[in-house]
DNA sequence: CCTACCGATCGGTAGG
DNA sequence: CCTACCGATCGGTAGG
C-alpha cells in the first residue's frame, strides 16, 4: 500500500472540511462533534482527531473555512464595480442572493457561530472577530470611497455606515431564517438603501 | 414534614426559573442541561425533572420567563408615552438601555434562541417564533399608529419600520455581545433614529 | 488511518 | 424530593 500523496491528503482535507462546514451550519460549531463528522465521513473519530488535533482545532478550521466562501460570495465578487457606492450596492446585492441561496444549509454560519461565541473567550472567539472585523473594514473602506467621490454626504461616518449594513445584514439573517419570509429579504435591501441612499 | 404550600412551591418554580434564564443566556437553551441547572440550585437531577417534566418543557418554560423579562424591560413601560412616534422612540431608548445593562448576564436571550432553533422544527421554535411575532407587532402598530398621526410619510410601510427597527437591534446585540464597543448602541441608537425620522 | 477503551456527562427512569 | 442506575454520546488517548 503507498502512502498517500501530497495533493491526495490535502483534498481530503478540503472534503473534511466541505462536510465539517455543512454540518456544523445546521448544528452550529459546538454541535460540530468529532464522532458526528467522523460517522458522516465513514471514519474513525482516532482518524479526525488525528488530522484536525482537537476539537478546538476542526472548529477553527471550519470556520475559517466558511469564511472564505463567505468572502467569495459575498464582498469579493463586488470588486468588479467601481470603489465606493456602486461596490458597496453590489455588495447589498451579492448579500441578499447570499441569504436567499446560501453555500451552507443552515444559513449565515458566521452569525451562528458569532453568537455561540460572544460570550466563550479563546481562540474561537478571537477568530470570530477577526473575521468580523474583515468584513466591517470592507464596507468601512468602501464607504469612505463612497464620501471622497462625493457619493455620500461628507459629514457620513464611514463608521456608522459599515456598522449599520452589518447590523440589518445579522438581523435579517436571523429573521431570515426563523421565519424564511421571502419578502424579509426585500425589505432588508430597502433598508440598505435607505442607509446608502440619504 | 409538612408539605409545602401552594406558595412555596410557586416560589421555587420561579426561583428555578430565574437560575434558569441566567445560566440559559450564558450557555444558550441547548447548553441548559439538567444536571449543571440541578448542581447549580443544589437539587439531584430526578428532582427537577420533577418539576418540568422533561429538558424541552423546561426550555419552554424558561423561554417564556426570558419573555416575559423582555416584554416588562424594553416594551411595556414604553407604553407612558403617547401612542406613535413617541412610543416608538421611548421603545427604542429602552431597547438600547436593555442591552446596555441586561438582565441576562449573556445579552439578549431571544436572540440567541432565535439563532439555536432556527434550523430545528418543534415546540421551542414555534415558541420562539411567536414572542417574535408579538414584539414585531407591537413595532408595527405604533408605526400605523405614527402614520395616522402624520408622524411619519402617509407611504411609510409600517411592516418596514418594524422589520427594519427589529433588524437593527437583532444585529446590534451580536455586534455588541462579541466586541463590547459601547459606541455600538450609539451607532445604533442613530440608525433607529433615521428610521423614525426620515 | 484503525480498534479498543477512558472518565465525564447527557436525558431520563425505577423505585421509594 | 432523593439515590441508584440505564444506554448513548462526549472529547480524547493508547497502542498498533
Amino acid at each position: 500500500m503507498p502512502r498517500r500523496s501530497a495533493i491526495e491528503v490535502a483534498s481530503s482535507r478540503a472534503e473534511t472540511l466541505a462536510a465539517a462546514v455543512q454540518l456544523a451550519s445546521v448544528v452550529g460549531l459546538e454541535g460540530l462533534t468529532i464522532g458526528r463528522l467522523a460517522d458522516r465521513l465513514g471514519m474513525s473519530k482516532s482518524g479526525l482527531v488525528g488530522r484536525f488535533g482537537s476539537k478546538e482545532q476542526l472548529q477553527l478550521a471550519t470556520l475559517e473555512q466558511a469564511a472564505d466562501i463567505f468572502r467569495r460570495t459575498v464582498y469579493e465578487p463586488a470588486s468588479a464595480a467601481p470603489a465606493g457606492l456602486a461596490r458597496l450596492n453590489a455588495i447589498c446585492d451579492a448579500w441578499v442572493a447570499y441569504l436567499a441561496r446560501p453555500p451552507f444549509l443552515g444559513g449565515c454560519f458566521l452569525t451562528t457561530a458569532m453568537v455561540e461565541f460572544d460570550a466563550r473567550p479563546g481562540p474561537v472567539n478571537n477568530a470570530v472577530k477577526k473575521v468580523m472585523r474583515r468584513w466591517l473594514a470592507v464596507l468601512e473602506r468602501e464607504a469612505s470611497t463612497a464620501i471622497d467621490n462625493g457619493e455620500l454626504p461628507a459629514d457620513t461616518d464611514p463608521k456608522d455606515v459599515a456598522f449599520t449594513i452589518n447590523a440589518l445584514a445579522v438581523g435579517t439573517n436571523c429573521d431570515f431564517q426563523l421565519n424564511r419570509n421571502p419578502g424579509s429579504l426585500q425589505r432588508a435591501r430597502r433598508a440598505m438603501t435607505a442607509v446608502l441612499g440619504r
